[in-house]
DNA sequence: TTGAAAGCGCTAACAG
DNA sequence: CTGTTAGCGCTTTCAA
């Protein structure tokens, strides 16, 4: 196949290769090759006649080939999920747009797939097998994750952004934020605040995140010594369960502050306090988990754990990079801790 | 290089190849590439052989050699901007779940890639160079789309999400969604409901977007023959600024509606109608722009104008599958219409 | 320090 | 209908 001339002043239709830029160069393929790889082989004046035909030529290695030889893609795989309408809920978008960021500095792309909501291992086979991907990134663990169960015995790389809570001991790589931390935080700044009697909304028992949120609030509260009997509600995630659970606990157990496991519940207050025409903030204060836009643009703004996404995103970058590295670096185990912000709810 | 043997029971290192499936099934290597890529070529008792090896093996042709060959990596780029705080808007992010699961349907994955806010044109070039990417998805054409006449003059295959404003008649693919379409629905639904006095708060003049969304209340007001005089204002699209507008106009325009550019503005009104006591929906009607979490969660439930994402993305995809046909297709240019999501704050 | 040869896994073109 | 041959663009030995 003869090689399509390059007109100039007219965009080529096929990129330059290895081999044109070698040719422009007066060298062969395999040096501009370690040019591009391993610049401190060459003699400076070779090297620089040689990054002068790259740039003129505007070329880029071909992705296909590198990948073939390398047997590497630079592809992070992120299954995506359906985001429930009527939420507040976007932690995951949030975590897209930091992971993005931050595996790009380290020359990685991210992937997203799709996964059957019903089936938390679809999607992740073809891409392992067909090697379309270097590693994954692994996140709905909320229901202990099988993903990490089953991409571990296939060994393929991968970080968790979640711990694994059906065996806290298992060896892979993950990233979290402390949510029992996070819920501490929230009802140690309302006792700050003067309140005693602090409510806790949270999700099913069911619920490991729930679980561990709740747990904040207990400690916060045994810690001053305070009681939480008939202060906690356990219901599913929708604004309408936060409603009516605010509702119950304001008739039965007179608190004045809400904890909630989600932003998503905490509307749901926000809702029960509008209907009794209650101020958020000055006549019952309620705080939020995720700080999500909502909690953000919310009259008068809804006080929020807010899960620090960037570190996250750092963090298992810095994990992925360990995995694939040569050698590979033992498997690294990081828990973050979230910050509270603040707003007119609290 | 020896092949590593395929001991049963232990998941293999590498995946197997085509030879691999080539030899348990007893034929050649290309019988069993046709086997994939062509089947109605093999006899069926042939093809029957080498399906039994490929799905006994768990065969999947390896991504990067078949990209080498095909030159096509069977991905779509499209880059993310990062999501400014404090505002109401998601749009991009429920837009890429559309896209991820459309495409995939069609056999494309969608690739992330962040891009330099300040340069519209950043990241794109690389992705081309280095054929990574068979096309793009081009989506933030709000202030013209400097980025469809680069890739247009650089022959690179991509369809915008947004149409081009600075150019009408613009010859490349595109998908939008009618804005002025959706404020005169949202407009409309007011009027119906016996509003006559109805505000407009919107974007500054030099968005497109902003001006025609605005085109679509003024062209429902007036096919009423009601006056707008006074009723309009034009500002940044944060909730403070809506709050302040919605207050000036309250004062000094006494509307009995707002129909707002987006849900960020549209949660300024609700601010400033909780302020002043007024319940949004029996006292003021307030509408908002794009249905996002907020809208949906807020109490009473903001109407808001709803863009059908779901369907862009289909018409994204149909619009890149007829670009990368043999031969391909005239680019084709969709506009669709949003639908109005009525909620308790009208 | 530079160049020649080999081959990653696949598919397009052709021969049998 | 099946097999043989060649080569996509790159990097990895290894020799000069």
């Amino acid at each position: 196949m003869t090689q399509t001339p390059r007109i100039p002043g007219r965009v080529p239709a096929a990129p330059p290769t290895l081999a044109d830029v070698a040719e422009r160069a007066g060298v062969s393929r395999q040096t501009v090759s370690n040019a591009v790889n391993n610049p401190e082989l060459l003699r400076p004046d070779t090297l620089e006649r040689v990054q002068r035909a790259i740039s003129e030529l505007g070329y880029l290695p071909n992705r296909a080939a590198r990948n073939l030889r390398t047997r590497a893609s630079h592809l992070i795989g992120l299954r995506i999920n359906p985001v429930p309408e009527g939420t507040a809920n976007a932690t995951m978008d949030r975590f897209v747009h930091s992971l993005v960021e931050t595996s790009s500095e380290a020359g990685y792309h991210v992937l997203l797939f799709p996964g059957d909501p019903l089936d938390p291992l679809s999607g992740y086979d073809d891409l392992l097998r067909a090697t379309a991907v270097d590693a994954f990134v692994v996140t709905d663990t909320y229901l202990g994750n099988p993903q990490a169960t089953w991409l571990e015995k296939r060994r393929a790389p991968f970080v968790a952004f979640g711990r694994p809570w059906d065996k806290p001991d298992a060896a892979h790589a993950w990233v979290d934020v402390d949510g029992a931390a996070g819920c501490d935080l929230a009802t140690t700044h309302l006792l700050d605040k003067g309140h005693h009697r602090i409510a806790w909304i949270g999700w099913r028992k069911d619920s490991w995140i729930g679980e561990d949120r709740r747990s904040g609030w207990y400690r916060a509260m045994k810690s001053r010594g305070l009681s939480t009997t008939g202060l906690a509600s356990r219901v599913e995630d929708t604004v309408h369960s936060g409603r009516s659970a605010s509702a119950v606990l304001l008739d039965e157990a007179q608190p004045s502050a809400f904890v909630c496991a989600s932003d998503t519940l905490a509307m749901g207050v926000l809702q029960t306090l509008a209907e009794r025409g209650l101020a958020p903030g000055r006549d019952i204060a309620v705080v939020g988990f995720d700080d999500s836009q909502v909690a953000q643009v919310v009259h008068p703004g809804l006080t929020s754990v807010r899960q620090p996404l960037e570190q996250v995103a750092v963090e298992v970058v810095t994990a992925l990079r360990g995995l694939l590295g040569h050698p590979p670096s033992p498997p690294r185990q990081v828990m973050l801790t979230p910050t509270l912000a603040l707003r007119g709810s609290s």
